[in-house]
DNA sequence: CGAGGCATGTAAGTTGTTACATGATTAG
DNA sequence: CTAATCATGTAACAACTTACATGCCTCG
């Protein structure tokens, strides 16, 4: 139920709509746990219903917001404190690295110069946020760490296809 | 629909029982997209239904050999060719990171650490298999070049960790 | 005054997890 | 003979996606 945790994370910043963290999800948070209004909606009435999270106003269009209580901070902190990390990633581009061999030669190559591409251009983006200016306080700092993990990631990936393009496929 | 297609893709490569399959989604599979018995076994008679597999020999303890029919091998083709692959992925050790400023530093740190201790075992394990001897089919080639991303990523974790780590938190 | 974005919600269907359930074969 | 592994399946539940549905506010 890492949703809920990460609904959580982000009221623990700040306060904020539903419709905010629902453009959050497909910002930054998109990254590791992408999320749509059809399912944060439901569950910010569940956290509700559960005195995790309290609605503290009502803003213009009907929108609400939402605030952390205390016993949603505590679980939260629990939930990274306590519990492990469920490891399981499911990655389609990784997925059909291992069926490449399908694939007529030129056919394969032009998917690996669709990936490099790809990666090419997240890695833009994300340098792009890492060129913003930022603060010092350890919520910033937790930011630009997970930013730079990405931007790591995304280094390795162009690698490992310009070396995999250079050299076959 | 992925499973579905990575089951087509893995009985690309030769006929397996049922059971074989699941090794294999825990294995070297497990990596891209990892799958269980229960969405296995109901995913097979689906796709025998559609006559994109079929059953070719019975073995010892009601065990079923499946192979791919000349349907199957084109819809596997066509959606490595046609579809774009679904970039979403949900990571639930990346989510953490962006609310470890919640824990107190030495807490955030201890779980860098644990981190850091994954990410070098998974390396060390992924290594011990690139190590093992290959032929050069492509086939094999595609296995080893997603080995090598896999390698390339783990080396960039490991990386960010220990800068992570000697830098703050 | 109309288009676009703000803002929330529900419903149907698919996918994935955990638990339940059973039986065969082999190695020690 | 008995424990471990092989081998397959179903059921209940949870999570996620896509589509349906509605209305408000602001900018041009």
């Amino acid at each position: 139920m890492s949703l809920r945790h990460a609904l959580l994370g982000a009221l623990a910043d700040r306060s904020r709509t539903g419709y905010e963290l629902l453009k959050h999800f497909r910002g930054s948070l998109a990254y590791a746990w992408p999320a749509s209004h059809s399912q944060i909606y439901p569950e910010l009435a569940r956290l509700l219903a559960d005195g995790l999270i309290e609605q503290t106003a009502s803003g213009p269009r009907g929108s609400k917001t939402y605030a952390l209580t205390p016993a949603g901070r505590a679980e939260v902190v629990r939930w990274l404190r306590e519990t492990e990390p469920d490891r399981r990633v499911r990655n389609d581009a990784t997925l059909r690295t291992f069926f490449l061999w399908l694939l007529e030669p030129e056919e394969a190559h032009a998917q690996l110069e669709r990936e490099l591409a790809y990666w090419r251009g997240l890695l833009a983006e994300l340098r792009a946020i890492e060129a913003e200016p930022a603060g010092e306080s350890r919520k910033e700092r937790a930011f630009r760490l997970a930013l730079e993990g990405g931007i790591r990631v995304a280094e390795a990936r162009v690698g490992w296809l310009e070396d995999a393009l250079a050299r076959e496929w």
